[in-house]
DNA sequence: AATTCGGGGCG
DNA sequence: CGCCCAGAATT
């Protein structure tokens, strides 16, 4: 589609956009500087995930991981910790993957060509684009949801946006309108624009630098943009989980597959279906066939929503009954204090809360 | 083209 | 509860 704007309005929409960008932007850690890494570890964190969840997990990755080199050497152990709670675990694996290409086909330095970005583990177009617009100020389109939003309403656009090849067609109107001098912070003022000005719900048109370029403010249809039609359904998922003691007071945990939801992240003991168990200690001790005492009585259960799914967890306790026994390859006894160095996802940090508090409880009474 | 990948914030 | 968020990889 191209776009419904005159020359003019094309010509003086960035300046004014970039203009008001300058004045207004939100000071943010990765906004220090344009060093490449920075922003590539900023635009990872970034996908699905809103600014003010990122930003402590932003700063404590440039603490541990200062430079590429040390993040790329860095044990898989501890870049899903420095991960843990973000969620997408792949992401962080993934930007190991890159990086290390990075060092070891490129010396470090993050390629400037967009077909060389493109093809590194993680990077689609969206991050492509910030990456090579904002570190490299290349004039290249970065599409991501406030993108979506902000052109949509701008020229009501009326493609569907939770179909593939939408994106073409935005790509298409940010390169005819996209700043040509300052192309890294057009596309952070898109972002800052979406985020604080042209929001879903409430879009604050009496404060925005670009209104007169917008056409459905001047129709009012704002509220009708972006169209998207896709919805999702969530399944529902079962899970028995224990808490598990030897006799030294260790807890058993255990790695989850390499692949696949939450991948090598850890967890207490676990089996899963999709009904609910009838007799969960049995349930439990059938599913993992390890010597453990199982108590009956169950400390309650754990809900978590994923974007896909429902987890609810029945929480049980439980001790090994010898220790006469080979550890299967992914299991593992652990101190508690070796555990919080273990990364475990959300619904797991639920159950440990659970049973601290289920044993706080217990010294009350 | 559709599904799979987390988790939190918000009306 | 459902939708959204600086999306990408896989099927």
């Amino acid at each position: 589609m191209m776009s419904n704007w005159s020359e003019q309005e094309k010509q003086q929409f960035p300046d004014n956009l970039v203009t008001w960008y300058e004045d207004e932007k939100r000071e943010l850690p990765w906004r220090e500087n344009r060093d490449p890494y920075r922003v590539w570890v900023s635009e990872i964190m970034l996908q699905q995930t809103q600014v003010d969840t990122v930003i402590p997990y932003f700063e404590r990755f440039m603490t541990l991981f200062p430079t590429m080199h040390i993040f790329a050497e860095a044990p898989e152990e501890l870049i899903l910790k420095a991960w843990e709670g973000l969620g997408y675990y792949s992401r962080v694996r993934n930007l190991q993957t890159a990086m290390k290409e990075v060092v070891e086909l490129y010396d470090g330095i993050v390629p400037t060509d967009k077909e060389t970005v493109l093809a590194l583990k993680g990077v689609g177009p969206y991050t492509a684009g910030a990456i090579l617009s904002i570190a490299y100020n290349q004039p290249e389109p970065a599409v991501d949801g406030n993108v979506y939003r902000v052109y949509s309403r701008l020229m009501e656009i009326e493609d569907d946006i939770a179909k593939a090849k939408t994106r073409k067609v935005f790509e298409k109107v940010v390169a005819e309108t996209i700043s040509q001098t300052n192309p890294g912070a057009f596309n952070q003022a898109l972002m800052d624009l979406g985020a604080t000005i042209c929001t879903p719900k409430n879009p604050k048109c009496a404060a925005c630098p670009v209104a007169q370029y917008c056409r459905s403010h001047a129709s009012g249809t704002m509220l009708n943009f972006p169209v998207k039609t896709k919805k999702i359904k969530t399944k529902q998922r079962y899970l028995v989980t224990a808490i598990i003691q030897n006799n030294a007071g260790e807890i058993l945990v255990q790695q989850r597959p390499e692949t696949g939801l939450l991948a090598n992240m850890w967890m207490f003991p676990s089996i899963e279906a999709d009904k609910p168990f009838a007799d969960l200690a049995t349930s439990f001790k059938i599913g993992l066939d390890l010597p453990v005492y199982v108590n009956q009585e169950s400390l309650g259960q754990v809900k978590h929503v994923f974007s896909h799914l429902k987890w609810e967890v029945e929480t049980l306790t439980g001790i090994i009954t010898t220790d006469e026994f080979k550890l299967p390859e992914n299991y593992r006894f652990v101190s508690i204090t070796a555990m919080k160095h273990l990364p475990f996802p959300v619904p797991y940090q639920k159950v440990w809360q659970l049973y601290l508090k289920t044993r706080s409880g217990m010294r009350d009474e």
